[in-house]
DNA sequence: TCATAATGTAAAGAGTACTTGTCATTATAT
DNA sequence: ATATAATGACAAGTACTCTTTACATTATGA
């Protein structure tokens, strides 16, 4: 089960960057761009806070994509 | 920042156990038990898995409460 | 009472989220 | 061209998620 997210999509929504987002939810702009590029999965507080910057959910930005095969 | 959740809610309104809830979304029951009570926040991945489960989106379930003070 | 299921607690180990720092690359604008 | 901002990559270190195993406690029911 791989993770998928939109966030450059938001942030782009938005115009603003990933230091910026970075900011205004605690976390590091290297977290935010990892988060991005699907280095890692974020914790669900992370993914709450940002979700919550956006004025959305934590499902309109991260998606469980079912591994194919 | 601490994270709260009603999990233990959702397992009551389904009538499920947390061994069975584990099994469905394919988590140890001491996972779902640690995360019921707190013990640790959960990744994004696990909190989708739930939140897919039972019908909801995470927010539902987990919330981000700010530390009072 | 006795058996069984469900929940709670604990501990060790593996893998990983997140931070801080540093540098390279790419875009934007003057 | 060159300065600056934004993004991308990498690495070391700390803290934590999650698994597995094992055992104790509490509920439920015959």
């Amino acid at each position: 089960m791989e993770l998928e997210n939109e966030l450059k999509v938001w942030r782009a929504r938005r115009d603003i960057t990933q230091a910026q987002l970075a900011e205004a939810v605690k976390l590091s702009r290297q977290t935010i761009h990892s988060i991005e590029r699907g280095k890692f999965v974020p914790s669900v507080l992370s993914a709450l806070k940002i979700a919550a910057f956006f004025g959305t959910n934590v499902e309109a930005i991260f998606f469980a994509r079912r591994d194919e095969r």
